[in-house]
DNA sequence: ACAAAATCAGAACGTACGTTCTGATTGTTA
DNA sequence: TAACAATCAGAACGTACGTTCTGATTTTGT
């Protein structure tokens, strides 16, 4: 019928997800946008639409990409205490050792936009509460394993966690080598071992 | 002489770094700052230079506000658990309970600008450091008073504190509730007290 | 009181951004 | 093959920003 796209929009919006992960909103423009993707102004905003809304797309995607790759599998039977480690493990090879510098899409949405935007504050809670409740199933999963203490609360254990993992990334961001923040993990996920006080 | 200043200096920083630390570099403009410190233009870039100067002056004002405010005494003899609860205390009160909606300096500045901006980013490296060696001295201190456990390697303990930190300014910005950061903080210093495993 | 010098408020300038518009191009259908 | 319709590249537009400039104002020392 007619002319049909040059691009995927599936694979430009896994473009749109690294600009935004690194840079974050501000700044990232469009013309980074369209000089990395290689797609043209009319693409971008007629499939897309508005700056704000391609951010919001990505942050799902972005989101959805982390539960896939990392958090899935915490469901699953059989999770264990490796698992876990293992997304930690990802999270500080990710930030430490990429070219791309590439950040963390929650924290640049919560430090940039989330105070003021009350829709995209939603989107990231219920996104935070999903991963937390990700770990605090896989925790659980673990203490049947035997590999963490049986008193551990696993629902603020998870939520604990998920709290780390930010602080991990902005320690990253600000140069602290890998040794460091592989310490902090051990740290933490030693801490789950151990009966708890009070 | 000549006419003098309208305007002092020091207070007119402190209302900078209020605005840097709840929005950020990219989001605070020099007119924002003009209409909130009502100091001129002329004023600002005679005194503090441009706006990324400006910017670093209130970096470390917000360090040296945090020092004293919070670590220092974590640095005199006799400083307790208790000592270092209250650091985290008012950082969730901070963040959580604020008409302001006040964020956090460095993790702005880690987001931000670390990654593109060395000498920043080395600023901020200091800071960081100086921060968790703070905690490990009053962890150090606290160990003393039999607080935590005695196995506990403080150093590293410091910098999972640090780190802990910044997540929970995070969890806090997307509008986690007082009580979820609350917790996690409990959990937090409470795993400082059982004996570490590895 | 007067002159000098630094201040202030705001206009002015250049740049960069998000968004929209435009003419040319392309691919598909009839 | 001819024509239509949606595409593309990039120009164009309005806005907002950081920074500089300007004329009026104010304060201090003589």
């Amino acid at each position: 019928m007619t002319r049909a796209r040059t691009f995927d929009p599936s694979t430009t919006l896994s473009q749109v997800v690294d600009l935004f992960a690194s840079k974050g909103y501000s700044e990232t423009s469009m013309e980074d946008i369209v000089q990395t993707t290689g797609v043209s102004r009319y693409g971008l905003y007629g499939t897309f639409g508005n700056k704000r809304e391609l951010f919001e797309q990505a942050l799902e995607r972005y989101a959805e990409g982390m539960g896939k790759q990392s958090f899935l599998r915490l469901l699953e039977p059989g999770a264990s205490l490796d698992h876990i480690r293992k997304i930690f493990d990802d999270r500080v090879a990710d930030i430490c050792c990429s070219e791309a510098n590439r950040g963390c899409l929650f924290i640049h949405t919560a430090m940039e936009l989330a105070p003021q935007d009350e829709e995209l504050r939603g989107v990231l809670q219920r996104f935070m509460k999903r991963i937390s409740k990700a770990f605090a199933i896989g925790l659980d999963s673990a203490k049947g394993r035997g590999e963490i203490h049986k008193d551990v609360d696993v629902d603020k254990a998870g939520e604990l966690l998920t709290s780390s993992m930010f602080g991990l990334v902005v320690l990253g961001r600000t140069g602290f080598p890998r040794e460091t923040l592989e310490g902090i993990v051990d740290s933490t996920l030693n801490s789950l071992k151990s009966a708890p006080v009070d």
